[in-house]
DNA sequence: TTACTAAATTTTGCATTCATAATTAAGTCA
DNA sequence: TGACTTAATTATGAATGCAAAATTTAGTAA
């Protein structure tokens, strides 16, 4: 965010918070590399801010897990490893499970309208195998289905890791089958949401986070065989 | 710095870390109490450190939490709401059977001898009455089954929220009923574990969880009304 | 008194500075 | 050439300084 282009914000922000949410990204979709150095000098020209701010900055992405700090040797991002997957997906799994199971006990009606019509565009975007536009979209969801479990810490903590996969899934694009596979599930996702069916909906969106575990999973794979 | 004084420390570790390792129990164990403005000059002077350290320690703290930082008006130890509460609790629910499960998977029979002699300990000190050793012997068992998991990723998030609702364990001690409950929900804990029933140790987990949750509750409530 | 205003004080946010550690480059000797 | 030192450079960690914001205090008028 611009902090106060364009429309006029009314809640003053500090600015290192204004620079976590303006790296995330770039480490989320890759502009940063994972594993590579993070220059704390080039991103302050960047941004054009002190280096007070940028490292307090870098602290919070630490303890958030998408950068690693080494004592005076500086920071890196933190590099997608198959241990990493296989330890924030499971996390992640149990997660949106949750948020499955609240969302369905507080989504108002109006809310559900809102995602249908998300789930709607995701689908135009998948006839057009737009999967830029898809990601997007999918993210809404997923942000939508959060925000109606009224649990603010589940949604931080679940975005948190959220972020740490969204990385590798980028990354790894998908295949024509598992995209397949996966406009299958969110189609169930949305009528368990419909149906305001907990538990099964808490079991489709755990369903559909082990089977992006395993799409991950063997992209990794695969690209390190190269 | 106090990180190596006393023993030869290895690993160098970042003075902001090192705060945030010593303000965190202040936090969880009420010395600075929840709602309370915290004094960052002041936190300088006791530590000895200078501001730019602890700030960076304070927005750590702050994306675990612990801590509200207000722009320009400064941090506040972040109050025990029932909202709070209500919300950490499902998630650290959800996280804790999750672990059970893990652990069951992972753990080795030393482990387990290792927990089991924790649980010994724990029991003497409800016969005895000693209540603030049951809470810290408690705290490394939940802290031996996180680490029989294998997932760092876990551990980090189940603990980041049992920090929160430790400072209400803290102050709500327990009635004598409901210490009685959770030791024998501590031993249903040691009998899965042992028998490496991870379905059932889950579960277990997870209804002392939500009974915890209540226990919780119910002081938050009866303190209100004071 | 009480409500309001203005000055003084304190606190905060951020840039800058300085010391130290790490890295790189240059030089030495076998 | 290549391994090892040592010097130069750069990056990092943390203290300090300074401007802006917030808070407190003092003062004024009703």
């Amino acid at each position: 965010m611009l902090g106060g282009v364009g429309r006029g914000t009314i809640e003053r922000r500090s600015l290192h918070l204004e620079i976590v949410e303006r790296i995330r990204p770039l480490i989320v979709e890759s502009q940063l590399k994972p594993g590579s150095k993070v220059q704390e000098k080039l991103l302050c020209e960047r941004f054009n801010v002190s280096r007070t701010p940028m490292r307090e900055a870098l602290k919070v992405l630490a303890s958030e897990g998408l950068v690693r700090l080494e004592p005076n040797r500086g920071a890196w991002v933190t590099p997608i490893t198959e241990e990493e997957v296989n330890e924030v997906f499971p996390v992640l799994t149990v997660l949106e499970a949750l948020s499955g199971e609240l969302a369905c006990k507080h989504i108002t009606d109006a809310e559900i309208h809102q995602v249908r019509k998300l789930h709607d565009v995701m689908m135009t975007s998948y006839r057009d195998k737009d999967l830029a536009l898809y990601f997007k979209i999918n993210q809404q969801i997923h942000h939508a289905i959060l925000l109606a479990g009224r649990n603010e810490t589940l949604t931080k903590s679940s975005e948190a890791l959220s972020a740490r996969m969204q990385r590798a899934r980028y990354a790894a694009n998908m295949s024509d089958d598992r995209w397949a596979e996966a406009v299958e599930e969110h189609e169930k996702i949305i009528e368990n949401l419909e149906a305001r069916d907990a538990k099964k909906l808490s079991a489709v969106l755990a369903a559909h986070m082990r089977n992006k575990h395993a799409s991950v999973l063997r992209w990794l794979q695969s690209n390190e065989a190269e």
